[in-house]
RNA sequence: GCUGGUGUAGCUCAGUGGUAGAGCUGCUGAUUUGUAAUCAGCCGGUCGCAGGUUCAAAUCCUGUCACCAGCUCCA
């Protein structure tokens, strides 16, 4: 009998969960379910001012002033007050009224948010009504009733600070999450989707497939790479500098640290101390002259020294320097979490110097790289955003013509590969403009992997040179570019996308090899080292376990392919095969396994 | 960094003021096993850390560190 595999999260139906964007009455039903939230809140809380309210795509939140903050505890009391208005079955009227009127009653209730608000929309000016006692400055639209919000199909989750109009200079707002749906059946089938996102986020499987860890003696945000981890990890390294070398990459390699005054010519010390390491000074004399070394953040300056240390010809372009480079940066505390986001970590990193003429191609070539390697990696859910600056902030380097020259080079050759994309103006880095590839996590929370960046302002500032066919001497243009952006974030986003089941080609155990009885294990141990020695991760279970505890173990460490061998297989020289994919495959012949592994890992395939 | 929450054995967790527990893992022994857990014994914890309250603290208070969710910030 053939065992059908475990669907995996993404293969299971249930009930269609309509995101609110899609669904006309979600929003309302969320809408309405936010301000009875602050009705209530305003009744237990009397003190609390209400800002704003809208739907999220799972649900809703609403941000207060309170002069308390609010704990897990008040959310408990909101809840039951919130029950009590829906059952009140309050109308909820629209009231359409002039700029003045609404200036009017905002002020008697002295809603100073509300006020900020007003001045900022637009006309017609709406006023929502729940009942007789509350009422909202809002645009809605809002379900008719509160009646029609079924009490058991929606919760509240969360509180947590917030910014108010999300700057940190701004007070800090109490945020209360929630989600409320059209039924009871929605809503359990949405806290059933939340845990089943958990049991695949990377953290708790790279503990349980024993790929990194973190020691608190070392210190919050730095990963320490495990055996397995680092297999997983060497196979994406291999399989990128492959792809690079076939496209005439040239592999380098730099220190951690450097001189300050390096940074100070790139620009990072004084745009981006604050994401780096103190600096670190022999004495104190080196200290007060900022003299020391610091870690880097980033490789461009060592790439760039490379490619300044000796005359270059533009028969030398475009010049492809490429090195997977550790990099730490100083992370806020509150913003570390797993492997996506760390405070040192490697990019896969490469500065391509081009003449102005090859930017274009070679823009198109690096993207033409980053997608061939997604599509190895099965990566297909990500977004395409082109990160201008924000032409209001002074964080940037570099004059406003370099920077439309880069940022028009950007769009230019992303319109003619006609891939879809937005822009996201306040994304660039210090120096320059990019183009990201943004993935999600379980959490639906966007990280960027891949990035490329075109870059006139560090080649300025480092007066890099090449000299011309004329004899003239001119000035490269750097792309900036890593498919990966980092291996930390990308293993962390793989683990969860594959849900911990590593294809092939990257598991870090490929094959286990199970003996029925210790008669085999002599056996076994053999044909695994034999395995290794051809090319296969394979290692024999030695455990002297029964059989169904080693086959157990195996699955729970998500092996792509087990290998039984009993009395009869050791007979015929087969094995008999198990694989995560296709489940009981039956004996094959130990020649044929063999090959057909090393066939499937050489090709990123399947056993 | 800010707001809220959580820290008990390697892992998952129970224990709310009165002698620190369970299962798994690990080790030892028995069993020689045929496709998701064989049985028994043993080892294992200054209850994150530091102060404080108390006759007595895993439990209450203060500080601190780490982790989790969110905000801000970023690969």
């Amino acid at each position: 009998m053939v065992k059908q595999p475990m669907p995996t999260a993404t293969e299971r139906v249930g009930i269609r969960l309509p995101r609110t964007s899609e669904s006309e009455n979600l929003k309302k039903i969320r809408h309405t379910t936010s301000h009875i939230m602050a009705m209530a809140v305003q009744k237990l809380f009397p003190k609390a001012r209400v800002t704003i309210g809208p739907w999220t795509e799972n649900g809703f939140y609403y941000d207060f002033d309170n002069p308390e903050p609010f704990t897990e505890k008040d959310l408990k009391a909101i809840k039951k007050e919130m029950i009590k208005i829906i059952n009140r079955k309050l109308p909820v009227i629209r009231e359409q009224v002039s700029r003045e009127e609404a200036k009017r009653r905002i002020e008697e209730l002295g809603e100073t948010y509300k006020l900020e608000i007003l001045e900022e929309i637009e006309d017609p000016i709406t006023i929502y009504h729940l009942g007789e006692q509350w009422w909202d400055l809002c645009a809605g639209p809002h379900v008719e009733n509160t009646g029609e919000i079924d009490p058991k199909a929606f919760d509240l989750e969360s509180v947590a600070g917030a910014y108010w109009r999300g700057d940190e200079n701004n007070p800090q707002l109490q945020r209360i999450y929630g989600t409320a749906w059209e039924t009871p059946e929605q809503l359990a089938e949405y806290k059933r989707r939340k845990e089943e996102a958990l049991r695949r986020d990377h953290r708790k499987l790279g503990k349980e497939l024993g790929l990194f860890i973190f020691s608190d003696s070392v210190g919050p945000g730095l990963p320490l790479w495990t055996p397995k981890g680092t297999l997983v990890r060497s196979q994406l390294e291999d399989f990128l500098k492959q792809e690079q070398l076939k496209r005439g990459y040239l592999p380098v390699v730099t220190p951690h640290i450097a001189r300050v005054d390096l940074f100070k010519i790139s620009g990072h010390w004084q745009n981006y101390q604050e994401d780096m390491f103190p600096m670190m000074a022999e004495d104190e004399q080196a200290a007060e002259l900022e003299q020391g070394f610091v870690l880097k953040p980033m490789n461009c300056p060592f790439h760039i020294q490379i490619y300044k240390s000796e005359l270059r010809s533009y028969r030398d372009l475009p010049m492809r320097l490429a090195e997977f480079g550790t990099v730490y940066r100083y992370e806020q505390s509150g913003e570390l979490g797993g492997l996506t986001r760390v405070r040192g970590f490697t990019v896969d990193d490469s500065h391509l110097f081009v003449t102005p003429e090859q930017l274009e191609e070679e823009f198109h070539s690096v993207v033409d790289l980053i997608l061939s390697v997604f599509k190895s990696l099965q990566l297909t859910n990500f977004k395409a955003r082109l990160s201008f600056r924000d032409p209001e902030s002074d964080k940037y380097i570099g004059s406003d013509e370099v920077w439309d020259k880069a940022q028009n080079a950007i769009r230019h050759a992303v319109q003619t590969i006609g891939m879809d994309y937005f822009e996201a103006p306040g994304e660039a880095a210090f120096y320059g403009p990019k183009l990201d590839f943004i993935f999600e996590d379980v959490l639906e929370r966007e990280w960027q992997l891949g990035t490329v960046q075109v870059d006139y302002n560090l080649p300025e500032r480092f007066d890099l040179v090449y000299t011309a066919e004329d004899g003239s001497r001119q000035r490269p243009v750097m792309i900036h570019r890593a498919p990966f952006g980092s291996l930390e974030r990308l293993i962390g986003i793989l683990i969860e996308q594959y849900a911990g089941d590593f294809p092939l080609w990257l598991a870090p155990i490929q094959v286990r090899l199970l003996p029925v009885s210790d008669a085999q294990l002599d056996f076994v141990k053999e044909l695994a080292a034999k395995m290794r020695s051809l090319g296969i991760r394979a290692e024999a279970d030695t455990s002297r376990e029964r059989l169904g505890k080693m086959i157990r173990n195996g699955e729970k460490q998500k092996i792509p392919v087990m290998a039984v061998v009993g009395a009869k297989e050791l007979e015929e020289n087969t094995l008999s095969i198990r694989t995560r994919a296709g489940g009981e495959l039956g004996a094959i012949p130990v020649a044929e396994v063999i090959d057909k592994l090393r066939d499937a890992i050489a090709s990123h395939s399947d056993f």
